[in-house]
DNA sequence: CCGTATCCGTCTGGATACTG
DNA sequence: CAGTATCCAGACGGATACGG
């Protein structure tokens, strides 16, 4: 399980406590279009237009949404300019770019065993 | 995107294909339970039944299902013994375990920044 | 013990339309 | 431009049953 990073200056409780919401947080952020956002945001601030064409295939309705939960979470900051027309900024906070660097680990790993994982494929599609 | 981590050892066609690769493989294992199947799977052997238990609230179909997919991106390795009752055993490759450090990297996140979280959470729902 | 197949409700997520 | 609401097809995922 994921609690098992855990060092032991919590009490039972806070165990507990800490433990659920790690599984909570986990099940939101474990998910495509979650990190797909994280990366495209990067270390820039990005309009909401932007993101939807950086992420490629992702619905106005799945961004809203992911984004909601990003900023719930505090990985992602959300300021509105009152301008007509309205112009909304999306930044990763601390928080969140330190998980864009896990997210960046991941990408790496995606290259770097490119053709472990392309042979391993066609050997398992074979049957 | 994903790809923007690329070296240019790659010529036109080869860059296109790892691109979707990596986007398929992404989509794979960006998903809740893989990744808590990897983090179970540790530096040891494990049994079907055992992953079972260790990786709380999945089913069996979703763990048959995620092992499968894990294997064929050879990240898993299954070994099968032809005993009665059979047993079946499930290690992570060299590919699983460097992946395997990415997740670490996540649980340790989400326990460092637990209390950003928390409060960032609550603050959130206040509205 | 391990795996596959089937059934069936639930939820996801896309398309669309409408507000400020 | 950004966001919310509604509708609905299709995928997901759990329960169950059966086979090796």
């Amino acid at each position: 399980m994921v609690t098992n990073q855990l060092n032991g200056t919590f009490d039972e409780t806070d165990l507990r406590r800490a433990d659920s919401l790690a599984r909570e947080v986990f099940s939101d952020v474990a998910n495509k279009w979650a990190l797909l956002i994280i990366e495209a945001l990067g270390d820039d601030t990005r309009r909401f237009t932007e993101l939807r064409q950086e992420v490629e295939g992702i619905s106005h309705k799945m961004l809203t949404q992911n984004l909601r939960m990003l900023e719930r979470n505090g990985l992602v900051e959300r300021t509105v300019h009152p301008t007509v027309p309205p112009r909304v900024d999306y930044t990763l906070t601390e928080a969140g770019l330190a998980l864009r660097k896990t997210v960046d680990w991941m990408c790496d790993w995606t290259h770097r065993y490119f053709t472990h994982i392309e042979t391993s494929r066609s050997r398992f599609d074979a049957r």
